[in-house]
DNA sequence: GGGGTGACGCGTC
DNA sequence: CGACGCGCCACCC
């Protein structure tokens, strides 16, 4: 029943899509979400997290696969744990997107 | 109606 | 390899 009109709960919505174990880069939200250049109003939408327990905003990072470091749950140190209880490994708080990008094509 | 901002992306130096 | 600047779009005042 919602018509999401808004671009802010489209994006969450892709957001709440992402499956555990992988994450997704701002760019390919803002894709999903109907544009490409939506990357920074991903990074604003994700600022302002009406719901961060339904809203894995922690499982999105940059095209480089690097975790926000003004990460607003306690810094993106919090960001990385979060992300290694899901089972992705953060080494220098970054993610090997080559693994664990998130693809609509399960496999 | 106009201006400023931001958890980005990409090119270039 | 790192740093800098520009562009892009949506939201708020």
């Amino acid at each position: 029943m919602e018509h999401t009109e808004n671009t802010f709960e489209r994006i969450y919505e892709v957001v709440r899509q992402i499956p555990k174990g992988t994450v997704a880069t701002y760019g390919q939200i803002a894709a999903l979400a109907g544009n490409k250049r939506w990357s920074r109003v991903v990074g604003f939408a994700l600022h302002v997290n009406p719901d961060p327990e339904g809203i894995p905003c922690y499982r999105v990072v940059n095209r480089l696969g690097e975790v926000s470091a003004a990460f607003a749950f306690g810094g993106g140190n919090r960001q990385i744990e979060l992300l290694e209880e899901d089972g992705i490994p953060c080494p220098g708080g970054r993610v090997d997107l080559s693994k664990y990008q998130w693809r609509k094509r399960a496999f």
